[in-house]
DNA sequence: GGTGTGACAATGG
DNA sequence: GCCATTGCCACAC
């Protein structure tokens, strides 16, 4: 639909996609975008949400280990943590606990 | 139109 | 098993 940036468009609808209390990792929705290595790209498109003019749960996209590596991008250091633990998922040391259990996989889950 | 970059991922030593 | 390097692809300048 939109022509403008499509991946980033994507990317935004996949992210807007994760269940409450669900995170997800780069990768997995860059491969669900088709685009297996473009994982980094992933977090570029998070990193323009705020100009997608709708928020994006980007707190709930986390890097393969779980860790929370973009969490300085949220204004506030701590924002992308707090967000986690108000969907009632553990942070403990910048990484999600039980993440393997918590992990949203959109090429599983959406098809 | 080419270069650089970027919130990653996988491989090699 | 841990640290360093490479690959990757789409967007901004």
């Amino acid at each position: 639909m939109n022509s403008e940036g499509n991946f980033f468009e994507k990317v935004y609808r996949v992210t807007s996609l994760i269940p409450f209390g669900r995170v997800s990792t780069y990768g997995a929705i860059a491969r669900y975008l088709g685009s297996t290595g473009s994982a980094r790209m992933v977090g570029w498109a998070l990193n323009n949400c705020h100009g997608s003019g709708e928020f994006i749960p980007a707190h709930r996209v986390v890097n393969r280990n779980g860790f929370l590596t973009g969490k300085h991008h949220f204004g506030t250091p701590d924002a992308m943590q707090q967000l986690l633990e108000n969907e009632n998922v553990r942070v403990v040391d910048d990484r999600v606990a039980d993440f393997g259990r918590l992990f949203w996989d959109p090429s599983a889950e959406l098809g």
